[in-house]
DNA sequence: GTGAAAGCGCTAACAA
DNA sequence: TTGTTAGCGCTTTCAC
């Protein structure tokens, strides 16, 4: 440990205590060349004690890779890309690999900078992520000299894109929801422009059947109450279970039927989507809902660029990664099997 | 606009194109050094035709400036690091600063790895920031060569720290309930153990005097509930008004109150903490809270390590950045003036 | 097995 | 006004 911080040391001062070259300490600290295993340690000894840390500047100038990747988002706020940046971060670290973070916020010009920016620096990859795996973010990647993997966001046909698998997470909440004996149900969900809605709505219709109710509306606590209100003041068959689109629909949803003196989950199942913690938790009863495994997603990510930049092959194309059903208290049933 | 995208263009070609040597074209392209207007804007164009990007690389190398900065937080999912993020990053890249994430999660080791990962690169400084002011990263940062700032985080005493002013935060809620008129005001707040909680209870006491009541508990809804259960369930006079330690406790005050078929704000007028959107604005009524302006405290904690950088001195201290109220409904009142 | 030398892309003294 | 030269800190042939 040197406590001394006056100066960096560099290779120099290695080689120096080492009484060996700066040549056969590079060699020696990368396990390159062939030389005596007791020079080897002789060096590696020095390196240890003199505090060395090689500079990136100068190493990456050379092999053409900095070992940085830069993470383009255009959700801020967002809960989407939170755990999905943290997921990056977690897989790129231990490869020595630092991410830039870039929020963009829908506006092409600082969508512009901030690319020119990583351009500059040399980033060896970058990951394009966003809110909606139907929308674009606003910039081109698609002409740049390094890999881009897009991550919740949509990408050119040829990229590699990774996408939470709507359709696969909505079957585990309606086969949930079946398996709990209910059959009455309704999906309640976003506006019909969401792609992600669509595929939702599939698997709905899938397990429901064709003449199955989807209501559409905003994706909001509002929204929930409104759908029961109606769905309450049809005539016939009221639903015994509410698949609900995201999990502030679904929170809304509980409350006006608790408002209305119906038992959730006694009368009516209620399940959500997103698993977004703040929501889903303080939900009385709390949420059951589907977890988009964001940070796996972004984990997956960092692996691709990761796989891209060191010249492997990947195979472009849409990759759905599973969603899981996170049972909590709001549709019956115990602990998943 | 250089369509091929072959090879990277050096300065050695812009050069070349611009029939001047190296030297030359690096002073023209920095506006140093003297020559003829001529010479120099015909290097610029050169270099623009050619699509030339400097080797941010290379630059450092020489300039010992990185124009990159660490960014270092153990609040992953959480809404504090979030808007801070982006201020940070929105003021530095107009600087041609990168920001590169490190999300530590609480964990010494993985912190260290950061930092050294950080260090490697050689960053101009680091941005400490956390989920908690009286809380320190699990990672000494006192040593280092390069400028700190401690952002929404505890740091030592003699460095750069900024946190958002919770007292005067917390002056604005109570001054505003005086403005509507209303005297009998309670504070329901978070564990005692945190320091935002007694400024948040200082400024309280200031106002409402030294009998005011102050209720601790946890930061959740249930205990909001929970704190109307204990208010109402007393002899004598019920609270006119309720300060919030946070939005998710107001949320679960509101909805108590609307339970027990008392009006907010008729009845009750309610304040919150945080104004953290999704809580906030799906209240029914919305609530008015206290925000603490995040984003401009991630800006100027951007600014000031910058300024560092950059070897400007800056005074050491704690610094308070001011709280904003955001006037919704749950108070009645208009627009604030 | 080890070291001298060239060079990554750029900037900055110093000459011319 | 412009160009030559010497590095920044490191890796990597290629001699020895």
């Amino acid at each position: 440990m040197a406590l001394a911080s006056t100066k960096r040391v560099r290779i120099y001062d290695v080689a120096q205590a080492a009484g060996v070259s700066i040549a056969t300490a590079s060699k020696a600290l990368n396990d390159t060349g062939r030389m005596t295993e007791e020079t080897r340690s002789r060096v590696k000894a020095a390196a240890n004690s003199l505090g060395f840390r090689p500079n990136a500047m100068a190493r990456a100038l050379i092999q053409r890779r900095t070992f940085t990747v830069g993470l383009l988002t255009n959700d801020t706020y967002g809960r989407f890309t939170l755990p999905l940046m943290a997921g990056v971060s977690e897989q790129l670290v231990d490869h020595g690999v630092s991410v830039f973070l870039c929020s963009i916020e829908d506006d092409p010009a600082l969508a512009k900078i901030h690319v020119d920016a990583m351009l500059d620096k040399q980033v060896d990859g970058i990951i394009a992520s966003g809110k909606r795996i139907d929308r674009r973010l606003p910039v081109d990647l698609s002409q740049l000299d390094i890999p881009v993997v897009y991550a919740f966001t949509d990408g050119p046909e040829d990229a590699v894109t990774l996408v939470s698998d709507d359709y696969q997470g909505s079957m585990q909440a309606m086969q949930w929801l079946r398996e709990l004996g209910r059959s009455r149900i309704v999906h309640v969900t976003g506006p019909q422009t969401f792609a992600s809605v669509g595929e939702r709505a599939r698997a709905y219709h899938a397990v429901q059947g064709g003449d199955g109710l989807v209501m559409h509306g905003s994706w909001s606590e509002a929204w929930g109450h409104e759908a029961v209100a109606r769905l309450w003041a049809r005539k016939g068959d009221t639903p015994d279970a509410i698949f609900c689109g995201n999990d502030q629909i679904a929170r809304g949803v509980v409350d006006a039927l608790r408002e209305r003196g119906l038992d959730v989950p006694g009368d009516v199942s209620v399940i959500g989507f997103d698993n977004w913690e703040i929501v889903a938790a303080a939900t009385r009863p709390p949420l059951t809902t589907v977890d988009m495994n964001l940070k796996e997603l972004g984990r997956e990510a960092g692996r691709l660029v990761l796989a891209l930049a060191e010249g492997k092959a990947v195979e472009p194309g849409v990759r759905k990664l599973p969603c899981q059903l996170v049972v909590r208290e709001s549709c019956g049933g115990g602990l998943r099997s």
